[in-house]
DNA sequence: ATTTGCGCTGGAGTCGACTCCAGCTTTTAG
DNA sequence: CTAAAAGCTGGAGTCGACTCCAGCGCAAAT
């Protein structure tokens, strides 16, 4: 029944590498109680079972996709038991549901930034300098040398 | 040409229901030099044109997509010269590739979360309890289309 | 056997990005 | 005209999420 001393085991280093969270970072999600799965070897070091390795990256999922560490130990503090299965399920759900809203906002912002990238071009063709500052707006009357000095008060 | 005194200039209430900013943060964006088309009515009290409101768009997708503030000032300040329109022009496309990966990694988190919520459909299905912890353990060894290095950051 | 170095722990420190506050002026409603 | 509401400013405080020690124990290499 799979011990840590199975060969299959890696050390933090290892993992860190293949996961891209820092040493740190994996000590202190533990310590948190975020990866609940971790085990030790002699010499009380960690060892990482390939289902630990799993959780992480559904931990850094839920972690990327903008759920909180509070929220991320809650998810893992529910355990395993079938009482709170379908707690769990329908949290991963409107997880999931949340994920497909940011696609949708990110999309969105993508647009925003393209349309600015265009608007930079097409001033460039034009031979304009920037629009009233970077404000754009192109109603139709772009009076140059108005727009007032945008220069904020440096810090 | 539009002076703060026009009428489509709006207040910084309006604003920040409109764009979902805190006031707080849309003066302190303005402090930090984000924000560098606010004008101000008489006593003082700021007036958001429509321009302004257009550039605050573009902070926002600029900072949801993960461009710190300091960069967000960095760009701001390169203000509109044609000296650096093409600076301006790379570093917005540079955001977007930036945006677009983003959405790639969203989507495959999207899809570790929704294998996870079909695994556990169907452990429920079964009427099993565990999964990740512990029971549903790995077969043999590491999952065979996984071994990306997934590595970015710290360190 | 000693050196070199990874790993462990508990705790402190940092950093980015706000958020809150006190005290004051201006605007607006009654 | 007065009072309440909304703004303004500079500065302090908070919070989440790490990141960085100091000091120690194994352990593999020399």
């Amino acid at each position: 029944m799979a011990d840590s001393s199975e060969p299959d085991r890696i050390g933090i280093r290892a993992v860190s590498e293949l996961t891209g969270l820092s040493i740190d970072t994996l000590r202190w999600y533990e310590r948190e109680g975020l990866l609940p799965l971790v085990e030790r070897g002699p010499g009380g070091r960690r060892r990482y079972s390939p289902a630990a390795i799993r959780f992480i990256r559904l931990v850094q999922a839920l972690r990327r996709t903008g759920m909180s560490v509070d929220d991320v130990r809650a998810f893992v503090r529910m355990g395993s038991g079938l009482e709170w299965h379908d707690r769990r399920t329908a949290l991963l759900e409107r997880r999931a549901a949340a994920i497909e809203q940011q696609i949708g906002q990110l999309r969105q912002d993508l647009a925003v930034v393209r349309e600015k990238i265009a608007h930079h071009r097409d001033l460039k063709r034009r031979g304009l300098d920037c629009e009233d500052e970077i404000g754009t707006a192109a109603p139709g009357a772009l009076p140059p040398g108005e727009a007032g000095p945008r220069t904020t008060r440096t810090t």
